[in-house]
DNA sequence: GAGGATTCTTAATCTAGATTAATTGGTTTT
DNA sequence: AAAACCAATTAATCTAGATTAAGAATCCTC
């Protein structure tokens, strides 16, 4: 376990690369993100102050998602292969409940929907990132976001 | 841990409960799947022979999900409580790649691609599940799937 | 601090998939 | 074996959100 400071910008994980780490975020914002087969990215998750960062797509194989740094952020890093085996089952079944959750909204929520879980789950970071990632984290184009909100707006 | 048998039909756990166990399948099929509040229903995963079925929407807490038999099954329980802390760290990261896969499916994938999808995650079971409930897994309704499968027969 | 590049928003049009409805074939009930 | 019900398919219409485009605001960069 080491610690590592990240500047604004930088991309901590690609795609493909094999050595996956476990990142706990100290200070600072990251995003997960997945790039499809037409190029488009997706955001996989946010992690502010307080959160843990994985690519779960393969203990020991190539990973799925680019981890970004949206600020200036101080992360611990813990060496996956190792660590995994001793990290509580408790935190893991914690993911696995966030993940099943995020599954269910994107079956059955409208875009709006998703858009008031997004403010939920993360309480304190609408102001921290571009519209266009929260759009992406909801599964809408940015310009459908602009239009559900002032929709939402209006009929109040 | 106890070997039980369910018959088709049967609901082994509803939503709301609290005794969350773990159900490793050996023999038969089930289905989980959740109700949103417009009354529809979600397939969330199916498990034949050899998968595994939890609801992790919380360790100590009521289960979001319902699970069904849909054939007569042999299932092996695991009370979750006192079982999940010793389970592999390794099967739930499994788990969790299963579901992060899932999530940037219904992110990005169209239709088509999520029937696909399942084709490859569920390569024996077309044959045993009704239609509606696999549209319910891809995230559709009935209607739309057949005509996405006609679509792409056509188009051959 | 001017120029260029992003970002955000609004609006017009388009499309994947939803909804509604009708038809057919199976299954279960009695 | 009718009656009643449920599953599956097809077709017509509708709608949430995508796409395209254009203008205004904000941010880098030289």
């Amino acid at each position: 376990m080491k610690t590592i400071e990240v500047k604004k910008g930088e991309i901590i994980q690609r795609r493909g690369e094999l050595n996956s780490k476990i990142y706990a975020v100290e200070k600072g914002l990251l995003r997960t993100y997945s790039i499809d087969e037409k190029g488009r990215e997706h955001v996989f998750m946010f992690a502010p102050e307080g959160w843990i960062v994985t690519d779960a797509s393969a203990v020991n194989g190539p990973c799925e998602l680019f981890i970004e740094a949206l600020e200036d952020s101080t992360l611990c890093t813990f060496n996956a292969e190792s660590e995994i085996v001793n990290a509580s089952p408790l935190a893991l079944m914690k993911r696995i409940a966030t993940l099943q959750k995020r599954a269910i909204m994107l079956m059955s929520a409208s875009a709006i929907e998703r858009y008031h879980d997004f403010l939920e789950t993360y309480p304190d970071i609408v102001q921290r990132v571009p519209q266009k990632m929260i759009a992406s984290y909801v599964g809408i184009t940015p310009e459908a976001l602009s239009k559900v909100k002032g929709e939402s707006v209006k009929s109040k």
